[in-house]
RNA sequence: GGAGAGAUGCUCGAGUGGUUGAAGAGGCACGCCUGGAAAGCGUGUAUACGCCUAAAGCGUAUCGCGGGUUCGAAUCCCGCUCUCUCCGCCA
């Protein structure tokens, strides 16, 4: 969420900026505003009440000892008399921060100056491309019937062991998911980051914390008897992980990566958008996170696209970047790179990579922060994106590489997989 | 699942009603000392909010969380959460 500060003393700004995102801030802010004059007020006076009651508490003591009894009863009264008011100034403080608090968090974050306008998918802006797209044939195999006729991958299994989007990899299928998940670690590692092994579940505080909570409850799968949440990505345990966490300069930026299983209902989703592995509830991912420092976070950013594009280069997959447009962009970011594959017997662009500065955003539910030079405390900005998403990066491939004797492996990922073709 | 113990600052750890935001030790930072370092000595070492143009400073809150008793609570009472140990079960 954005910061208390930042609405009260940038109001015309932020409501601007927000604008791009299709949201109208002008009354929630007012009412912020509104709320916050009454917050500070209700302290003030609170503050000097029980000042008063502190000082009167402490001579009580003193009186005592010395024997004056009368004086001491005397400031018992006053003090009992005063506590009174105070009930009604703390209450009138608690549900002013609480009311704060949930318009705060209605508040989408300020996408950055260099966010183009525009409505949905379409208006987003294609800012690089590279690789070939291939020539099939009129007869080349979508991926779903390539994985059957390759036995990789079994669909109605999935179904029948658990529901229609838990597909079960065979042979093949398998050492191609093993494969691909190491070489981005490796390849993530070489590029410096950590690697984690997060848990798959989280507690509802870390929903909370990276944004899942309370907005996209319905999008996780709720394991109600322990109240625990399983994971939509690995972004949520492996942000978390900064949470309540005071950071040094020095130890900034933070690069961290990881693999895990992810997990999302997407309910509502139908057709050809979810055909084969176009759109799973469980599928595996690595993902890369880092926390920075302001000052140096599109720096970041810019890095982390750049080492995106160099896996989809070394998969020598048909891939370009969008900028998201206002519209397209989720809640929580500021500016955020999309990457697509093509997959060439369906014919369509696949996103397999979201890359996001959510600034401050996160940070601030977070409270993950850092000290600068100045000993002063800062909000971290904090940074994800996916490195990569596995299924429609497999879609990519097993449908590109078709040929007549099998499905070409790329010449990178050959160390991993131990072949060279899937016959 | 059963039984018990516990939750204090960066860490360890003292503290059962009155200048305790919190002893003591360690760690860390800075200074002195030194040719340099170690040792030694000294100083400092939380966060949030509010007041103040800002800094300095001051006020308030915070000893797991929430409530209560009291003039006054880390300390007493109630509820909750979490952690640990033992037993059981299990990879």
């Amino acid at each position: 969420m954005l910061t208390l500060k930042v609405i009260t003393e940038n109001q015309d700004e932020v409501i601007r900026r927000l604008t791009k995102k299709h949201f109208d801030a002008t009354g929630i802010i007012d009412r912020i505003i509104e709320l916050d004059k009454k917050r500070r007020e209700s302290q003030q006076q609170l503050d000097a009440n029980l000042a008063e009651v502190n000082r009167l508490s402490k001579t009580i003591g003193q009186l005592m000892k010395e024997g004056k009894k009368e004086e001491a009863e005397a400031a018992r009264s006053r003090v009992t008399e005063m506590k009174e008011g105070n009930k009604t100034l703390e209450e009138i403080k608690n549900t002013s921060e609480k009311e704060i608090h949930d318009l705060l968090v209605l508040i989408p974050n300020l996408p950055d100056d260099s966010v183009p306008e525009g409505k949905g998918a379409e208006d987003n802006i294609v800012v690089k491309e590279g690789g070939t797209i291939p020539n099939l044939d009129d007869n080349a195999l979508p991926h779903w019937d390539l994985a059957k006729k390759y036995d990789l991958i079994d669909f109605e299994l999935g179904v029948k062991i658990t529901g229609a989007g838990f597909p079960v990899y065979k042979g093949y299928g398998c050492r191609l998911q093993r494969a691909l998940i190491n070489f981005f670690l490796e390849n993530a590692r070489e590029a410096g980051y950590l690697e984690i092994q997060p848990p798959y579940v989280v507690n509802a505080d870390s929903g909370y914390g990276t944004g899942q909570l309370p907005d996209k409850e319905g999008q996780m799968y709720h394991v109600t008897q322990d109240d625990l949440y399983m994971i939509p990505t690995a972004e949520v345990p492996v942000t978390n992980i900064y949470r309540d966490v005071i950071l040094n300069e020095s130890d900034l930026p933070v690069m961290n990566t990881a693999y895990s299983a992810c997990f999302r209902r997407e309910a509502g989703s139908y057709g050809k958008d979810v055909r084969g592995l176009n759109r799973l509830h469980q599928f595996d991912k690595v993902e890369i996170v880092r926390i920075d420092k302001p000052e140096h976070s599109y720096q970041s950013l810019q890095e982390m696209t750049d080492y995106v594009q160099s896996l989809v280069e070394k998969l020598e997959l048909p891939w370009r970047i969008l900028r998201l447009c206002g519209g397209d962009m989720s809640f929580t970011s500021a500016l955020t790179f999309d990457f697509e594959v093509y997959s060439a017997a369906q014919k369509r662009w696949l996103e397999v990579s979201s890359v996001s500065n959510f600034e401050s955003y996160q940070a601030n539910r977070l409270k993950c922060r850092f000290r600068d030079e100045n000993k002063k405390m800062q909000l971290c900005h904090t940074l994800n994106g996916s490195a990569l998403a596995l299924p429609r990066i497999v879609a990519a491939l097993l449908e590109n590489n078709q040929t007549p004797e099998g499905i070409r492996i790329p010449k990178a990922l050959v160390p991993y997989t131990g072949f060279n073709i899937i016959k």
